[in-house]
RNA sequence: GGAAAGGUAGCUCAGUCGGUAGAGCAGUUGGCUUUUAACCAAUUGGUCCUGGGUUCGAAUCCCAGCCUUUCCA
């Protein structure tokens, strides 16, 4: 019974979907298309001719291409699988590239090897084809490590050609709309996104390992809570009610050290409505981790271990080098432990004078302008020491530096310093220019908690999730909590310039026509 | 939201002073049974982002819009 409404899973009502269905399978009038693509479906046309369906089925394999190359030896026999990625037509010799995601190796088809009915369908296969090897490992003459090609398999005709095969895609437009393309013809994106994956389940392996469970809290909310930001709104039909997607899952996972999950850990997207940008994606992956008994510092030394881990592990080491377009390196991030503790204000101070905290805020406007920051007129001044700390500190941060205690107007989920209640005992972690990971040692004392969420809140007192509130009344026990920006530390670690390099789709203007 | 740069063949890019729309690769045809950015010969392919305007004539100059990138807010 529980799957009693599975059907929506799969689409529309049947009638609907019968509809849609048929004007899938339209074939476009052959006319229309241009001549690439009409030559591609004609030859499609005659494999179906041939006996041979374009879009084949299960095939058996027993090497992939990458991994078959990289640890050849010659007399096996093998059956391989993978997209045609370059093709050397000799005549009566064909050289083919056929590639996978970790990489190529030569098939050699010969007409007498295969025989005439093989290569006649051989000769409707084209450079983006997937197509299916049975034979056996030989090295040419010039020793490049190939698989004479036994029998050939169509398992998927390409219709539209491939992109160019050496100058790859550049086009920012194909990039990120068409990332297939991109992963296609660019290696470097490949290895941006397959570190990616590695690396994000290294995360949840190195978390688990450490006794965190990781569980899922809601993306709809009802009150978005745990971050200052702009949501999404919608609406929930059956309800009546609007709500919003997540800013964060703070307040859920803080409920859950209430209910005594005492190590919790989320690994998913959140959603803020905010400007696009190099560095933000309105959707973007973020780690919450808390640790019941723990502080921000304990949590700061998890999160260098873990950082330095995955460097290690997946960079080669911890030192990270990012190189432009040319491959020279334009910057050297030093991971090397330990990574560099000081507070907020030391900092600030160090930037804009050794007497800026003596300051008021007439004074500290005078001193940015000297310094070239600029402030608005409406800002407090606390947000003017954060433009400070911002322009002055934070943007020319490379190597790793955790800013303690800051003002405690900007983060009221935690708690306050015990000699010192205008700070607050937190962290920020600063690399290459920009926030990885704040991290807390979380407010637990519910009447303090109202408070502080109230002077942020202002008159918008409907933003207070009072749910949250009534479970700090239960208890929480003290603990340290970290956020890490997903998308932000692969940019750090794998070098990429934009958001958009490590976001398999990322969300660009809907395009007009 | 503001500023700058960009949008030309499937891909990567040239395009001079406003005067017939170009190259490489891909594709097609032919040749070649050990090539690997294969090679040789021939050849197809264009909404020059869109819409106005100036002009005898616009990819090119002007205006508006769309999309992208970077910087700023």
């Amino acid at each position: 019974m529980i799957f009693r409404d599975a059907r929506s899973c799969f689409g529309p009502p049947r009638s609907r979907r019968l509809s849609v269905m048929s004007e899938e399978t339209a074939v476009p009038p052959v006319e229309d298309l241009g001549t690439l693509l009409r030559i591609r479906r004609e030859k499609m046309e005659q494999l179906r001719v041939l006996g041979v369906d374009p879009f084949g089925k299960r095939f058996e394999t027993t090497h992939a291409p990458g991994a078959l190359r990289d640890s050849f030896s010659e007399g096996k026999a093998v059956r391989i699988a993978g997209r045609i990625t370059a093709l050397r037509d000799m005549g009566k010799s064909n050289f083919l590239d056929l590639s996978d995601l970790n990489g190529r190796i030569q098939v050699f088809v010969n007409k007498g090897a295969i025989g005439d009915g093989a290569w006649e369908i051989y000769k409707h296969l084209d450079i983006g084809d997937w197509i299916g090897i049975a034979g056996e490992t030989f090295l040419t003459k010039t020793g490049e490590p190939s698989v004479k090609a036994l029998e050939v398999t169509v398992l998927s005709k390409s219709l539209r050609p491939m992109p160019s095969k050496w100058h790859g895609i550049v086009d920012p437009q194909i990039k990120y709309r068409q990332r297939y393309l991109d992963l296609i013809a660019n290696e470097r994106s490949r290895e941006i996104f397959k570190k990616r994956c590695l690396m994000v389940a290294e995360i949840r392996r190195y978390l688990q390992e450490r006794g965190f469970f990781e569980v899922e809290t809601p993306m709809l909310q009802d009150v978005p809570g745990g971050a200052a930001a702009q949501p999404f709104q919608t609406h929930h039909n059956a309800l009546g009610m609007d709500m919003f997607l997540r800013i964060a899952p703070e307040l859920y996972l803080k409920r859950l050290l209430v209910g005594g999950f005492e190590k919790v850990f989320e690994l998913n997207r959140s959603f803020r409505n905010e400007g696009i940008s190099r560095r933000h994606n309105p959707e973007f992956t973020m780690l919450e981790a808390y640790w019941a008994y723990a502080d921000f510092e304990k949590m700061a030394d998890l999160v260098e271990d873990l950082v330095c881990h995955l460097a290690e592990t997946f960079c080669g080491g911890l030192r990270i080098e990012h190189r432009n377009a040319e491959g020279e390196v334009t910057k050297t991030i030093n991971l090397s432990r330990p990574w560099k503790r000081a507070p907020y204000r030391d900092l600030v101070a160090a930037a804009a004078g050794a007497d800026w905290w003596t300051l008021d805020a007439a004074a500290k406007r005078t001193r940015c302008e000297q310094l070239g920051v600029e402030i608005s007129a409406e800002m407090e001044e606390y947000e003017i020491s954060q433009q400070v700390f911002e322009k002055l500190v934070e943007e020319k941060t490379i190597d790793p530096v955790f800013v303690t205690h800051v003002s405690k107007e900007l983060v009221p989920l935690a708690k306050q310093n015990a000699a010192d209640d205008s700070i607050v005992d937190v962290y920020e972690l600063i690399i290459n220019g920009a926030e990885i990971s704040p991290g807390y040692s979380e407010l637990n004392d519910p009447d303090v908690q109202r408070r502080r969420l109230e002077e942020q809140a202002g008159e918008e007192v409907q933003k207070i999730d009072e749910d949250f509130l009534l479970a700090l009344e239960y208890g929480m026990p003290p603990a340290g909590g970290i956020g890490i920006g997903i998308d932000r530390l692969m940019m750090m670690l794998t070098g990429a310039e934009s958001i958009r390099d490590v976001v398999l789709f990322p969300q660009l203007k809907r395009r007009e026509g």
